[in-house]
DNA sequence: GAAGCCTTTTGATATAAATCAAAACAGCAA
DNA sequence: TTGCTGTTTTGATTTATATCAAAAGGCTTC
């Protein structure tokens, strides 16, 4: 039956679901037997339907901050429709913009179309995160988003939270927040792609999803990309063998250990490094000239 | 006298001032006359306080939509300063964040520090164009501003307008268009230079500016720039070498006419075509083995 | 109006990363 | 199992753009 098949591929996939006890590490989350599966299975249907107030992700997400009666007049407004499966589209670009979207569980990319033809990722979005915020703008959609796995996602019609924010300051407040935090942190992006080498942009990829896995609970050293290759290049502005060469050689510096998507950050130390220094020292000592 | 002098310095280094007669290009602009310029300086000064309902930037700005009592509830919380002379900083990053400024004459740059110690340019920004919205969410600047030019400014204390938006629905859903702007440009720009050449950046970047000068009543396609090569370089991931080629380059190829920082478009539908085609077509026809 | 400073242009060269190409590998279906 | 398909890795080559360098041009100051 399909919800199972859904709990099934998500075994498979990924390890994006619920936080697990941080001593399970990502290798351990996919070696659940069947018997397991089937348990897991009853548990996260549960927990897809599960009220904002008892949401592991309160502290995260958009109810963040507010008082619980708030919380609950928050969660009157939020749709859970069934799962998406990995491929499923969210939304696509031009589409009429009638809600916000949260990531529960799973992970979903949002990309544009290029001129010719092949699609641009401008995003990645994990449990907690909010997605459609550039459509409230125009009332549609500027990009396209699909689940990278299997994705449960909670809806809220955004006049509705228009209106219940024009009645609870802390939640017009809070998103407020929320919008410039996505400006802020587009505005980081942009100074990558401005500026760094391919070095630093993947190593802030990296870092950047060791530190929102760990924020929800998962391990911050081991973890499982839910994104192919090509798609983090188009994210960074790298062609899929310019990210593929980079994880091989943080592989041989130890910095690394990369097993197609499962990815363990073995010195989180230089990686940051990179990230610090990269653009000045790394560069210059190229040009021993200088 | 100093404020003579304000508008003295506006006459000699840009055109962003007050919108001028369509028929009037920025050349015509720098020469005004001394008698003129006096004149204009009267003038300035009283726009400087002008207030929301009778600024001509209603259309572009915060109050765009709203019914003119609630321009003048919004209006009562604006401040304004004197103008703000070229090199002026507006904010520093990692002050603490208390107004939103808007850009009512002039232009203003924002820009953040890279390791390396010099600056990388996150935005430009034009009257009618809101400054500090990155802030909110934390408190403090992520980014530091200037003014490029003598620029006058509107300051809203984001307390106050906070307060108002939960009583003027239509000014906080004004507030949420505008978050929600700023981040779906973010995002253009996120693109911009995660795939395109130079050659496309640069005349993505003119387009932009073009195009918002003439939403703000000045010529679309004859305009001086108050930003170095420098500066765009910095905006647009490419070294000022590389810009200025591509003036040159786009000047031969009788696109442009650039004479430092005048510009006029002389083919605006070749700069057009650019934007749309040169990721594809131009990139592939470098390689005819394919 | 000469001197000095900063910005811009132009030229020569180096290089990081893209592109092209093919092999290796994993996952899936029959 | 075997083959098929799509992804990833690895290698060879090309190229767009950065970097280095120096000249030219404006603007400011004395």
């Amino acid at each position: 039956m399909s919800l199972t098949k859904v709990i099934d591929r998500d075994q498979n996939c990924s390890h994006n679901g619920e936080p697990v006890d941080k001593n399970s590490g990502a290798q351990q989350q996919r070696k659940l037997g069947i018997t397991k599966l089937a348990e897991k299975n009853v548990i996260s249907i549960d927990k897809i339907k599960v009220a904002c107030r008892d949401c592991s992700l309160a502290t995260l997400c958009l109810p963040m901050g507010l008082r619980p009666e708030d919380v609950d007049r928050l969660d009157s407004i939020v749709k859970r429709n069934r799962p998406l499966q990995r491929g499923d589209h969210l939304f696509r670009a031009d589409e009429p913009f009638r809600n916000l979207f949260v990531v529960k569980t799973g992970a979903v990319k949002t990309f544009t179309q290029t001129n010719d033809g092949d699609e641009q990722v401008v995003g990645f979005h994990l449990p907690g995160e909010v997605l459609g915020l550039d459509a409230i703008q125009d009332g549609q959609h500027g990009c396209s988003a699909r689940a990278l796995e299997t994705t449960a996602i909670c809806e809220l019609p955004f006049e509705r939270l228009e209106d219940l924010s024009s009645n609870i300051p802390s939640l017009q407040h809070q998103m407020f927040r929320l919008l410039s935090k996505e400006i802020s942190q587009e505005a980081e992006m942009m100074a990558l792609l401005g500026r760094s080498t391919a070095e630093e942009r993947v190593a802030s990829f990296l870092l950047s999803l060791s530190d929102r896995f760990k924020r929800r609970g998962f391990s911050a050293t081991d973890f499982f990309l839910s994104m192919s290759r090509q798609e983090i290049g188009s994210y960074l502005g790298l062609a899929l063998e310019t990210v593929s060469r980079l994880f091989t050689r943080f592989q041989d510096e130890k910095i690394l250990k990369v097993e197609r998507k499962h990815v363990q950050i073995l010195d989180m130390d230089r990686l940051r490094a990179m990230v610090n220094h990269q653009s000045n020292c790394e560069r210059h000592r190229l040009n021993p000239s200088t």
